[in-house]
DNA sequence: CGAGCAATTGACCGGCGTCAATGGGCGTGG
DNA sequence: CCACGCCCATTGACGCCGGTCAATTGCTCG
């Protein structure tokens, strides 16, 4: 890319595509995904990098920090559809859907990298297995919005919130950001809320309830599982929707 | 195909492709849809098509009838993701993702044709412009499931009854299959519960308040909607994210 | 014709929403 | 440097949408 922001070897976008892909990348491969022409940015949190309606020519890649798709009903209550966390192209959709019809929007402040469309094709045409694994990456974050509408309706705030916690923490381990199940929770409570279709009132009573079982520690945005199984088991959390190549390449 | 169910230039998957494509189909391409070597089946209603956790080797498309892509959780309470209709491809992800994260089932009784995941890459290379249009189809698929996000969680019952009545009847019409906002809706009042993260008894007064606002009337099995306006603004009703070709193309 | 499930309705309950008040952290401007 | 304002976090009281339970009717199919 334009900016050698991060070494090759740990570059966020190539951790993500080996976390995901069926095989392994070639060295030809990670140097293309490298040599991207990007364009780095700086986000402040609560920005809109794209809005519904937006006719995007690039798409974009989050570096680093949290990032999450929304929608917005006409009486402007929000639901958060998904959150993206360092690797991942939330709107790698747009290559084929001219108009989007989500916005997407820093959660806390983010290092984003910008690439036109016509360069992300001509990767597409030149490495046609990277093109597969961003695919497959796109039906995954699919994957993980069903998992979210399971929840959301045929699970009580509690399990959901257990779920969604249980799925940041694999979602970052899988690209090597949370080792120890612990991790930095950006969001407020009101943005949890959106998130989990519930109120901010009730986002805290149920945080205090995950508390008070032992479960989690949460501090200074700070997120701590102290009981994975018991978390796991009151998410009913089981991560193959999440379609991770360690557990799918078998 | 093999078995010539459908006359070329009314064939569901034909229709489908050219209700969403940004281009015209071709002579050629449409050729090509159609030689797509197809076990055509029947299935009866209630039946499981595919399961989560199968790893197919072929994808399938509905001919007739309607199916839905749903999930569960451990306690068995079901959550439908997506109603399907004639042209759908709803498990065209299988060709990336190995193991289903979901389940697909009948809702009516359907025609289905399966088609070989090698017969659908041969496809893809020989005609990559319908390959693009599949694409487009498997996005609109996620866009949708998207919108049941926001209507699950920021919207009441009211509005998400009637914003799935509003959807399902723009998607039939835009493959032709619903000219006066009237059609079968074979799914029962427990099913649509499913679908909506209700219980099937607040279905039925939901229906009932929408019957007696005038909006609609529901009987043996047949939807009519009497007031679209009153409907749309009921459920707030944008049909942007179905990212239709004759709204989007421009 | 009987079993089983869908449809419908009433009575009651509970999870979550709403409203309101308090305290705390943090940025900004005087 | 502190005061003010703003929003987040937290908690209690209360209300309501939708869940639960239960009974009745009707349809469909074997």
């Amino acid at each position: 890319m334009t900016e050698s922001v991060h070494p090759i070897h740990k570059h966020p976008f190539v951790r993500k595509i080996e976390s995901i892909a069926l095989f392994t990348l070639s060295v030809d491969e990670r140097a293309a995904l490298f040599a991207l022409p990007m364009q780095v940015a700086q986000v402040g949190a609560y920005q809109d990098i794209v809005r519904e309606g937006d006719r995007p020519s690039r798409c974009f890649t989050v570096l680093e920090g949290v990032a999450c798709t929304y929608k917005s009903t006409q009486a402007g209550k929000r639901r958060v559809m998904a959150y993206h966390v360092a690797g991942d192209v939330p709107d790698f959709q747009s290559l084929h859907l001219k108009v989007l019809d989500i916005s997407i929007a820093t959660v806390s402040p983010c290092q984003v990298g910008f690439v036109q469309h016509d360069a992300v094709r001509a990767l597409l045409r030149s490495h046609p297995r990277v093109g597969e694994a961003l695919w497959r990456a796109t039906l995954i974050d699919a994957a993980i919005v069903r998992e979210w509408m399971l929840n959301t309706g045929r699970r009580d705030s509690y399990a959901r919130m257990a779920h969604l916690f249980c799925e940041l923490i694999t979602r970052l381990d899988s690209v090597g950001l949370s080792p120890d199940r612990t991790c930095d929770l950006p969001m407020t409570q009101p943005e949890l809320a959106d998130a989990l279709g519930i109120t901010p009132v009730h986002v805290n009573r149920t945080i205090r309830d995950l508390k008070t079982a032992g479960l989690i520690t949460l501090r200074n945005r700070r997120l701590t599982v102290h009981d994975w199984d018991g978390l796991t088991a009151a998410a009913e959390f089981d991560p193959t929707y999440l379609h991770l190549s360690k557990r799918e390449a078998t």
